[in-house]
DNA sequence: CTGGACTATTGGCTAGGCCACTGATCCATC
DNA sequence: GATGGATCAGTGGCCTAGCCAATAGTCCAG
């Protein structure tokens, strides 16, 4: 780790793997002709000759399609195509989102709503006690002058954790750096951290009071909070 | 699309290639092994060796766990790892969702709730027409004695679209295969697609009276019908 | 009509080979 | 001492070839 990195050099070049090239060529040629759900790849044996690659690299390439779900590899019947050959591209369109706040916000609002009721159901003790921590460091960075980022994500980690469902965590954990921006933009605003962290406490009560419906709108109104600045600064660009 | 589906058979056995169960052994060892970010993997022909497969099938478990972005293969260096070893776990709970209906419902009320307020605040007339056509489908198909699954999906598709949201359309459509599968549950009770129609034009009534707290209630329950009938079916296995 | 056997086609995985890349080391030059 | 070039060992990249397992289709017997 250079300490000094210089800020003016161009960036290291992408190095692709041949796999890469040719699960891309792969998805291009299914758009292009139309394919859809059922249809068939042709065999590999062929569909490596004509692409001038060995089997094992596309063997390779059909892994790499399998596993973002495009294809399905059947063995003795064929590689057929599960109609999803867009998949790449929604990856691609979530990554490419950094203009579409109110989008983010609409999902936020759908998914820590519901993840904030259901903690209120079915929080432990040990929840309460990972809440009620967070609560604390955010009072304290406050204190500090911070703007209490870290104590914010250990908040909203507490109330996802308490609300024990692995799906909506992992779904949480895949727009994780959409929703983190937006947390970001409002802490960063005058008065914001200190307005966020009495959201936070009154979520944490309803939680703790086992009120999945004050818990509910508890979070629908501290994620509209963060939709006013959000989308403030969205008009100012 | 067999007319009769019958509905008591056992599902088919999921076969799992061999680089899924390498992937998944390499991410438990790096879990044990409390490894981390930049980290590296042993050299291939080792590991290979150790784990007793072919290298060609290591090949493709580093793949596949590129893929998802656990590890980075670097030519002439080694495998390095990003620190993003749960994300593999993300691909298992797709899979493994045959056991996880209680959480589908979470995520589906929390998704579609938000989906139905938000089409009942943006709905244009051609989304309405769209949403009325699934209705009619869904009334012919029930009058045909069919169970209306495609128009099931048709009406829930165009509350999808009515919500003018791309990021909730794209997180609906990743978890579409979890969905579907509460949703045609639910339709093989008796009596369930005449009440699931009723529900279906609960919602449509308040997404053309732009209602949008009616919308979100109305799909509530919807999905809490839909919950009672899985949730039964999961207990009786 | 159903079940069993057979065949052709398909993918699955192995083994081995050789080349390209990377980082470390050493040496020469300034 | 710092820099650049050459060399080497270890690494992954991709290929070829082979043989086995799985699948779907066909045919035949009961």
């Amino acid at each position: 780790m250079t300490p000094q990195a210089p800020s003016d050099l161009p960036t290291p070049l992408a190095r692709t793997r041949l796999y890469e090239q040719v699960a891309e060529q792969i998805t291009t040629w299914i758009r292009q002709n139309g394919l859809s759900s059922g249809d068939r790849l042709p065999p590999e044996r062929e569909l490596a000759a004509r692409l001038g690659v060995s089997r094992a690299t596309l063997s390779q390439a059909l892994v790499a399609l399998e596993v973002v779900g495009v294809v399905v590899v059947r063995h003795g019947d064929g590689t057929v195509l599960t109609g999803r050959h867009s998949e790449s591209r929604i990856v691609e369109a979530i990554r490419a989102h950094a203009d579409r706040i109110p989008e983010i916000i609409d999902i936020r609002d759908a998914l820590e709503t519901k993840i904030a009721a259901l903690a209120a159901q079915r929080r432990t003790d040990e929840d309460l006690a990972a809440i009620d921590a967070a609560l604390a460091a955010m009072e304290e960075a406050i204190e500090h002058g911070d703007r209490g980022v870290d104590a914010d994500e250990q908040f909203h980690a507490a109330v996802t954790a308490a609300a024990h469902s692995d799906l909506l965590a992992q779904t949480m954990r895949e727009i994780s750096s959409l929703i983190r921006e937006t947390r970001i933009e409002s802490l960063s605003q005058p008065g914001r951290p200190r307005n966020s962290l009495s959201g936070h406490r009154t979520i944490a009560e309803a939680i703790r009071a086992r009120d999945p419906e004050a818990a509910a709108a508890a979070m629908h109104a501290h994620v509209e909070m963060v939709s006013d600045v959000a989308l403030l600064r969205g008009e100012e660009r």
